[in-house]
DNA sequence: CTAGAAGTTGAAGTAAGCTTTAAGTCAAGT
DNA sequence: ACTTGACTTAAAGCTTACTTCAACTTCTAG
């Protein structure tokens, strides 16, 4: 008698997470199931949700605490509507603009360095970038590691 | 009588990396060193060139072994021209140019879910960036964590 | 010569975000 | 009832890029 509870292979399989993604999420408390009699984990559909909000936040480049917070500022009790969803999301452009800044700025120092030969360590502003965060930029220009495109170099 | 090799020390304060750091480099093959009488490295001056240009990589957001793999480029047998590093160098542009691109993509995509109020595990981009990766896209958009910025949301 | 700063090593620790493994339990179809 | 597939747990493992530790040695200034 499949109620309207979720399994834990189901939700895995419709949220495209593996198993152990939802299980993790659930023992960080991203998320939460009821439980079977026996023990086994049954989740309500809004888990799908919310595990899409999860995963379009890491796609924009939330850690986990990030996602926890935000999700801490969905409505306690009643569940999250659509504009709750949003209101939450927009936040999430700035971030974007940013991040999209902060790289151009990177590429256009790198457009003077190539010009301009030099690669030394003190005048650089790649090889350098607390100079470049020191002047105008929006923080630290310094990218983490990226998705896997085939190494360029 | 400091020749003009330098010590581990040396190289980190004037490179910017932690002297822990240098010595990894040294252990992955990065970079290399002659060693003293007493076992203590030695390093020549170039390696700060080198060390200028990982610098650089890495905030453009190369792995370790991309940087390898670039470094592995440069000339065998004689010292690397301005012109060597910036052959190499240029090649990131391109990938810089993607990243952009995939980040303005995944913005104007996340424009688009606030407008409909989706967030759907079917339909929305963001949740589910395979869709947009089988359209258009420069590849998968996935993009890794990044700088901590103090979180948006 | 000697103190003390700086260097050496291998091994273990850190962080995030999961995955894998092992050993065992539950659920469902026949 | 039985078989099979899905599920359970805690604990360990993975990856990257380093840092930290402990115990010891070397270098250099005075």
């Amino acid at each position: 008698m499949p109620d309207d509870s979720l399994s834990v292979g189901e939700v895995a399989s419709r949220s495209g997470f593996a198993p152990s993604a939802v299980r993790y999420y659930e023992r960080e408390g991203l998320i939460s199931a009821a439980r079977s009699e026996g023990g086994q984990r049954r989740f309500e559909r809004g888990v799908l949700r919310r595990l899409a909000f999860i995963s379009a936040a890491r796609h924009i480049g939330l850690s986990l605490d990030e996602v926890r917070a935000a999700l801490d500022q969905l409505p306690r009790g009643r569940t999250p509507t659509a504009a709750d969803w949003n209101r939450i999301s927009k936040l999430w452009r700035a971030r974007l603009d940013a991040e999209i800044e902060a790289l151009e700025a990177l590429r256009d120092g790198l457009e003077s360095c190539i010009g301009c030969g030099c690669l030394s360590l003190k005048r650089c502003r790649i090889s350098n970038p607390h100079d470049v965060a020191a002047g105008a930029g929006p923080g630290a220009v310094y990218l983490p590691r990226r998705l896997r495109q085939p190494p360029a170099s």
